[in-house]
DNA sequence: AATACCTACAACCGCCTTTCG
DNA sequence: TCGAAAGGCGGTTGTAGGTAT
């Protein structure tokens, strides 16, 4: 227990990258003779390295039987697939994929999956939609509201703070953009997943705190509430096969987010001006907000109430700015001069296929 | 052209588990 | 049975090359 490192009693071994000459003596080394043991080898070899350092070369590189060269979609599949069930265990992982090694797959999954994955809204250590997206709102807006502040106080650069809150109210607007508009194709595809209904029915009702006023159900038809299975899932963020759209970097959340944390809920067909906060988007950017989906879960589900906004499902590995610079903002549906109508292109047949003014409040 | 920034990946570090005398 | 040595693993860091400003 608590050995020291094994290459620590000699403090004059080389470390860093290998030269082709170290290569050479390593194999050739261990064609002639096998590794042995390993911190025996160096020695034997003629190398200046510590035999840790030997093995991780030959294991990771050397071998004759690894596979080098981009991963092919089929490896892409599987090692989701495997992370999904085995999680970071990149050795148990490299076993199933011939010719790899756990620490290519790992550095694969690190630069090139997990990003993947965050891009199209899925959480890399759950693999299942994220929900931080939600659960940073209250503390994000409390940041943004700093600048309207007479605090002063704080040695803190109030524009930096501005735009790293507007940064984040833009994911989290994609997150509800992406919730409502699944919500409204959701009853054919219900894949396993987290529990949107749940988290948005704790994070927007009025008896938890939340951020919509009771009266927004109003004129919602409630009893199609059924053909929510509470088990809607995310698509992918990047989903561009809807028309060209305005970009979404063309418009603020600044107005919608106000809303929807002053509780005062959002009228049908109401307006909504950007500048509430001061340093919204383009002036006389509008946007016209659907209904939320209903509160289906109540205020007893603690789960985003829960101080800091944590849920059960965050990680640390993901924190609500992960994955922002891969986002695609223009492929959000929300027009500027419209309404989020051009994001509903279908009608949202899980309230109310006959009318979908039940969409809006009254 | 120079510099800053980003990305990918090889390599290292430290802890845990297994092996062996 | 115990403890040290060795091997293995996952997380993190350093750096080279590419790209943007």
């Amino acid at each position: 227990m608590g050995r020291s490192p094994c290459c620590e009693q000699d403090a004059d071994v080389k470390k860093g990258p290998w030269t082709p000459e170290e290569d050479k003596l390593l194999v050739d080394y261990i064609h002639k003779h096998g590794h042995g043991s390993w911190r025996r080898l160096p020695k034997n070899a003629g190398l200046n390295r510590c035999g840790k350092s030997c093995r991780l070369r030959w294991t990771n590189y050397l071998r004759p039987d690894i596979k080098r060269g981009d991963f092919s979609k089929a490896e892409e599949d599987l090692i989701i697939q495997l992370h999904a069930t085995l999680g970071n265990k990149w050795s148990s992982i490299a076993t199933k994929l011939k010719g790899r090694t756990d620490n290519e797959i790992k550095n694969y999954w690190n630069t090139h999956l997990r990003k993947k994955l965050l891009s199209q809204g899925i959480d890399p250590v759950t693999h299942r939609p994220r929900t931080d997206l939600l659960a940073g709102l209250p503390n994000l807006l409390a940041a943004a509201n700093l600048g309207g502040a007479a605090t002063g106080q704080l040695p803190l650069d109030i524009n930096a703070i501005k735009l790293q809150a507007d940064a984040a109210k833009f994911q989290i607007l994609q997150g509800l953009v992406r919730v409502l508009a699944t919500a409204t194709a959701a009853p054919a595809a219900a894949p396993a997943g987290i529990d949107l209904m749940t988290i948005l029915g704790a994070t927007l009702t009025p008896n938890s705190g939340g951020l919509l006023g009771q009266h927004q159900l109003a004129g919602v038809d409630l009893s199609r509430l059924g053909q929510y299975d509470g088990n809607y899932s995310l698509p992918p963020l990047t989903n561009s096969s809807q028309p060209t759209r305005p970009p979404m970097s063309s418009m603020s959340p600044d107005g919608l987010l106000e809303r929807f944390a002053s509780g005062t809920g959002v009228p049908s067909g109401d307006v909504l001006s950007s500048p509430e906060l001061g340093h919204g988007g383009p002036r006389g950017s509008n946007i016209t907000t659907p209904v939320a989906p209903p509160p289906m879960v109540a205020a007893d589900d603690h789960q985003c109430n829960t101080p800091g906004g944590m849920s059960s499902e965050q990680t640390p590995a993901s924190s609500t700015f992960d994955g922002l610079a891969s986002l695609n903002l223009d492929d959000v549906d929300i027009n500027i001069d419209g309404c989020w109508t051009n994001m509903l292109l279908e009608p949202p047949v899980w309230l109310n296929n006959n009318n979908s003014s039940e969409m809006y409040l009254p």
